[in-house]
DNA sequence: AAAGTAAATTTACTATAGTAATATAATTTG
DNA sequence: CAAATTATATTACTATAGTAAATTTACTTT
């Protein structure tokens, strides 16, 4: 397949690591739990996880780690993408627009802003 | 979650079986393997496993297994959908198409097609 | 110095997807 | 009727995600 593949809470860690950069497994818990419960040694297991797919590493503060993204969230939605795609709208983005708008997934006043990006890209 | 949760290849098999309604396991097989090598006796562990999770039935013909599939795709792919854009889009269709066309994921000769699938939404 | 606190480490378990060889049973064919 | 074919059933293994308790280690506070 693609590139890296993350679960769904390892992608909740990252999106926290994406957003704040720099931070220890504490702030990660913590931001999590503000969304739904999860033991702190879930989220140090899924880091020790994301680490050894080369997903994330960490420095050394005293004596806690500071964990920071090593891929880049662009590359890790493209691959992500690509697998759902392929896997369900046989590999055709364009599909799953019109799967989207169809069956009413876009609420009517988020419909004209799509009509813009449109534009945009005809022009 | 939502619904039921189908692997890679658990989605192929239910192609097959969605697209032809009834079918035996060595047909499954050959249709698969028209597209990447895979062994028969993985297909019926596929097989079995989607039975027990209730997406499929079979009925006996002789001594052979005749699988059908007990869901709908309609279902199936509404739900992958929103696990795939709660993990990845915060819960939002709209976010997901905003990226595919702001990313050029759609070529431009569908931009037209989804352009009019709009107006239908919006008339 | 002892006790408490907070960090990482170790260990362990469940569930699911995918992989497939091997065994068994029944039918077809030479 | 023996042999080949073809079905299902059994068994087993790897990998990954998620879950988290328990342990160890080190620092802080009383």
């Amino acid at each position: 397949m693609s590139g890296i593949r993350l679960g769904r809470v390892q992608w909740r860690i990252m999106q926290v690591l994406w957003e704040k950069g720099r931070v220890n497994a504490r702030e990660i818990t913590d931001a999590l739990n503000r969304i739904e419960p999860i033991a702190h040694s879930t989220v140090q297991t899924l880091l020790r996880k994301l680490e050894n797919k080369g997903a994330i590493d960490h420095d050394i503060d005293e004596r806690t780690f500071i964990f920071y993204p090593l891929v880049e969230v662009e590359n890790v939605t493209r691959s992500a993408l690509k697998d759902f795609v392929d896997k369900i709208f046989e590999g055709s983005p364009a599909g799953l627009v019109s799967y989207l708008i169809k069956n009413e997934y876009i609420p009517p006043e988020e419909l004209e802003n799509i009509r813009k990006l449109i534009n945009k890209r005809e022009k």
